[in-house]
DNA sequence: TTCTATTGTTGTCCTGGACATAAAATCCCA
DNA sequence: TGGGATTTTATGTCCAGGACAACAATAGAA
């Protein structure tokens, strides 16, 4: 533990502060799970202890994967983790384990320009697809549980998202310029904030001759016609996050669907689609980044080149 | 404005993240104060206006440098705005201008690495001291104007200050070994958070030939004296951000100036210091940077250099 | 003048209710 | 039996208004 919080009690701020829940949130669930039960003080007002702010971090974490409070609110903490420990299935490789280990310190010591070097080097180092697959994937694992074990605060995970951001744009731009075939238009739907998962999907196709577009996160679906239209793109790849509302991203997919000129396909990718039981039709659901480049030969084997 | 908010009305939450003021503190003003005073949804829910929550912004900045609600909430922006610059007499110069336009371009955009390149070729340029004075004090003001203007969001200004850090620890590294006289320690008390001041002093004295001793932010009282008292330092320098409550830091710079031994020299800095009205007997208030080295001056004229 | 007690300000927390929206379960139709 | 639509359940956010602690300002005492 890095924050002094060993014998001491929160008050419902701090563990706000802390946790990510909101006070709304916290004294909901009290009134109707019986989770967490703080003890008061002589005011009447609820002291979290450490035991309950770690569970309710775990309790967080799963639920950023799409797990839903009632059915995790009655486990232990080890029974949390083990959840958690059994959806990621790969253990990653003492290289990997390396990394993680270094680049966690340089977060907690916030040595901003040592982590750029890291991350550049393990670049190229080991090319950009492989990065994305081997490194950054364990990597945000890693960095999603050191938050979890109150070993980075919120503000630390921000700024290694934001660092990474930073290092697969450079290498992005530094790949040859990108003029093949398929084009591919990349964004996210408004509400989805994520653009993390968009540099990746990126950083994975671009070294295979995509001619990637990406308009950032958050275009509305009309604009989203509009430029693929404009660009006469071949793919148009939208990305959701886990929080995403299945309903929101579902419907969205139909409509886009529908307004697109039927000979451009339509992919969707990214942690939500595994939660995704309805096949959709003219949709290409891609859960795994690792998939993307499957999912683009079979396009190019599908798809003779026209002569231009 | 950057943010789509343009004739758009916000919900609490939406006012709560863009303003920094908390659901309680906008609902509470507007019961005692009948300020803001959004309309309401079909559900009975606030919405608040674009001009509204610039009022707020407005007044969230004046807040931070210590007035209080009361006295400003009454007022127009206009009048919040004059009261504003009415605090900063000094016009930067139009190199400083320059400055600030690039570094705020390259905020918006993320470019971490062209901001890093920035600020370290301008303390090249201008020594450490001038740097400090010259180049932050004044980017600190049009950081936080453009936050207010809504041209940066709350984690790009975070961003700004852990960049600024970042430059300000490298260039006070490269500084030549500091062995020198006197032996200074510097930190802040418990609560209070923001460690940006400490190296700024930190990079006003290293260039005097100060040997500095960081503790960092938040040392509880008790270890200040066993560090003080530990190197054998001749000054023990706190900081103090405006939103410190003014009693504790009376109380705190007391108990302190109590238990340290009394040839140790206290100097007490930051905003919070040009609020304090009593003059503390053994405490030195330095509430401008550019005195730090006034004060140093005179602190060596006053204590001849003892042989070891 | 400086210290201390009082008074006014201001923010945070509390309870408990209402309700919108997402997810899950159910139903219905081909 | 699968897909789609509809109902039910789960969950989060908002609201009102009260209480009170922490802070700042002011008045009074030494």
């Amino acid at each position: 533990m890095r924050n002094d919080t060993q014998g001491l009690l929160l008050n419902i701020s701090a563990v706000e502060k802390d946790t990510g829940l909101s006070k709304d949130v916290l004294r909901m669930w009290e009134r109707r799970y019986g989770f967490p039960r703080p003890g008061r003080d002589d005011n009447g007002e609820r002291q979290y202890s450490a035991t309950d702010v770690g569970k309710l971090r775990a309790m967080k974490r799963l639920m950023d994967v799409g797990l839903r409070p009632g059915k995790i609110i009655g486990l232990t903490l080890t029974e949390l983790n083990a959840i958690a420990d059994a959806r990621t299935p790969a253990r990653p490789s003492p290289l990997a384990l390396d990394i993680e280990h270094d680049v966690l310190a340089m977060l907690r010591s916030h040595d901003l320009p040592g982590l750029q070097h890291t991350l550049a080097n393990q670049v190229m180092r080991q090319g950009l697809q492989r990065f994305v697959l081997d490194t950054i994937t364990p990597l945000n694992r890693a960095v999603g549980d050191a938050w979890m074990r109150g070993d980075l605060q919120v503000f630390e995970e921000h700024l290694y998202t934001e660092q990474l951001q930073v290092a697969l744009r450079a290498a992005i731009n530094a790949s040859p310029r990108q003029s093949g075939t398929p084009r591919m238009l990349l964004t996210t739907l408004p509400a989805e904030l994520h653009g993390l998962g968009l540099l990746m999907v990126e950083a994975m196709l671009v070294p295979e001759g995509v001619h990637c577009i990406s308009l950032g996160p958050q275009t509305p679906l009309e604009d989203i016609r509009r430029a693929a239209i404009a660009h006469q793109v071949h793919i148009v790849a939208l990305s959701f996050s886990a929080a995403f509302p299945v309903r929101q991203a579902v419907d969205g997919l139909a409509t886009l669907r529908r307004e697109l000129p039927a000979q451009m396909t339509l992919w969707a990718g990214g942690e939500l689609t595994r939660r995704v039981r309805k096949t959709m039709p003219g949709i290409m659901l891609i859960p795994d980044l690792a998939w993307t480049v499957n999912a683009l030969h079979s396009w190019r084997t599908h798809h003779v080149p026209q002569p231009v």
